[in-house]
RNA sequence: GGCUCGGUAGCUCAGCGGUAGAGCAGGUGACUCUUAAUCACUUGGUCCAAGGUUCGAAUCCUUGCCGGGCCA
């Protein structure tokens, strides 16, 4: 019974006591000659609003959704709730006449509308006494307690809505999320990008290694793929004389999913003709400091407030306080795992990844051992912002190779509360290296090659920076999500059976 | 994919071989400054599903489904 009230209609032979009493007072309503569902209420003021705004025996009229009730004989004290809050109101029998008996008929969970002037009350309270009261829309089901909320995170994600209802903390991060994607949008703007939207069905999936999700196009009968990225077309536009770009957009790779992985989630990338990664990861460093600084208020981010549902910071804010550090790769590992690292044997090097307690597989090359430390030991443990600089080519085989040292590329990587936040790079221009590179890495399947790209280069790129930051991360790291689940309103969950 | 934890009333949870429980929500009644309102009475369950063990299973075992965490 309780799976099944879930998501599927219930039947209405079969359902329960509470669901059948809502039921019942539609009739109720109707039978007063009112329609349960009801028309617009127009002019309503938000919640805060009524209280910022408070000024003895003000006027005013509220909407909201019904969510406490404590009724007293003649009198009445209820809770509406908002996008931007909650707002007490106030009921008595002489104020509202008739309509007074229509606080029987309303259940927690109903949208009420009413008119009223506002007073304060014994306890400190901002308070709406209502002259006018009207339901605008019934609730034919329970909402989960107010006090314990939704603790049952399955239901959670699948029923957002309900999630939204109930919990302070969902509200508050997944506004905080928009705000801070329209902030990111400002930013651009304000440094003279333009905004553009490529295309997110391609016929060769590129510009990542990911696994795509396919889709057909019956009218021209072919196969098109989700992008994994936008990069190969965000480069065609500096082919076409654009300088600098960004898009903010929606990505698909057809992977696992995890606390730091969903099927489809939202990047920013933005190219800067003639700019290369170290100009980049200023912008970078700027972006996420006046985001930070305009949405949370604070360059403190990350730990948790003490909230309404009780989640409280289960590690110590992140300081975004610019500028950040830069420190090459190879220093870091040194660092890491020993001066000596990269002068001792393969064998050596396995031993000591033992003794620092770094597991390895013995498939693995030297760079990839290499990594592991770097993942372990530096990533894992980096909690403050930090570029990370000259990667060795073999991990990122689409960058720029460094002029003084081939044996890294000139890009970084920004690493924030122990994930990598953003990439950024020095682009590869040369269409003769490029092409060898996309041969390199679609090996067999030359089909995967995107010889348009490779046109477009060859007509010529800017010299130019790149960067990706991945916005469900940025956020996570911004409000202390510990999951994309709670930083993306309707994540990807596995259908129950019916 | 592997390991591990979980799924009991609308919500939050207890019960862990012997009649299915609590708080809140809901219902009835009382109450004109409450705010987790209060007081009295009270309804509500295919214990995720299917098999098995047992005199007896929410509880033990097996498999499956869904979810969380860790690992790959």
């Amino acid at each position: 019974m309780r799976k099944e009230s879930l998501g599927s209609p219930i039947p209405m032979e079969d359902e329960s006591e509470l669901l059948a009493l809502r039921r019942a007072r539609l009739d109720t309503w109707r039978e007063l000659g009112i329609d349960p569902f009801g028309e617009a209420y127009p002019g309503a003021e938000g919640c805060r609003q009524v209280i910022e705004n408070y000024a003895d025996d003000r006027p005013v009229r509220i909407a909201g959704r019904l969510i406490s009730k404590r009724e007293m004989g003649k009198n009445v004290f209820a809770h509406i709730q908002d996008e931007t809050g909650k707002l007490q109101v106030y009921a008595q029998v002489q104020g509202l006449g008739d309509k007074f008996a229509f606080w029987k008929l309303l259940d927690i969970g109903d949208f009420i509308g009413g008119e009223g002037t506002l007073f304060t009350t014994k306890t400190g309270e901002k308070t709406v006494r209502l002259s006018d009261l009207r339901i605008l829309s019934k609730s034919l089901r329970p909402i989960p307690s107010q006090w314990y909320g939704l603790s049952d995170v399955e239901q959670r994600y699948r029923q957002r809505y309900v999630d939204l209802i109930v919990s302070e903390d969902a509200r508050r991060v997944l506004l905080l999320r928009s705000r801070i994607v329209c902030e990111v949008r400002r930013f651009f703007e304000a440094k003279e990008f333009t905004e553009v939207e490529t295309p997110m069905m391609q016929t060769v999936a590129g510009g990542a290694a990911a696994r795509p999700f396919v889709t057909k196009h019956n009218a021209l009968g072919i196969d098109l793929y989700m992008r994994i990225a936008p990069e190969l077309y965000l480069k065609r536009l500096l082919v076409g004389g654009f300088t600098k770009v960004f898009e903010i957009n929606r990505n698909f790779r057809n992977e696992g999913i995890s606390r730091r992985h969903n099927p489809e989630f939202t990047m920013l990338e933005a190219y800067w003709a003639y700019a290369d990664f170290e100009e980049m990861s200023r912008l970078v460093e700027e972006l996420i400091t006046s985001v930070a600084q305009k949405v949370m208020g604070t360059l403190q981010v990350g730990g948790r407030a003490a909230s309404e549902d009780g989640i409280v910071a289960a590690l110590p804010p992140i300081d975004l306080t610019a500028p950040w550090p830069r420190k090459r790769y190879h220093d870091l590992v040194k660092t890491a795992a020993g001066e000596d690292w990269f002068t001792i044997t393969h064998q050596e090097r396995r031993e000591r990844c033992a003794a620092l307690g770094v597991e390895i597989s013995p498939a693995m090359e030297d760079f990839e051992v290499t990594n592991q430390i770097f993942e372990k030991l530096v990533e894992a443990k980096t909690r403050n912002p930090l570029f990370v600089t000259h990667l060795p080519k073999e991990l990122v085989p689409l960058a720029r190779q460094n002029t003084a040292d081939p044996s890294v590329v000139d890009v970084f990587e920004l690493i924030i509360g122990g994930q990598e936040v953003a990439p950024g790079y020095s682009e590869l221009n040369n269409p003769v290296v490029q092409r060898q590179r996309l041969e390199a890495q679609a090996g067999e399947e030359q089909q995967n090659l995107d010889e348009d790209f490779l046109a477009a280069l060859e007509y010529g790129m800017p010299p130019a920076g790149g960067i990706g930051i991945g916005i469900d991360r940025l956020v996570m790291t911004l409000t202390g999500a510990e999951s994309i689940r709670d930083v993306i309103l309707f994540p990807l969950l596995k259908p129950k059976p019916a």
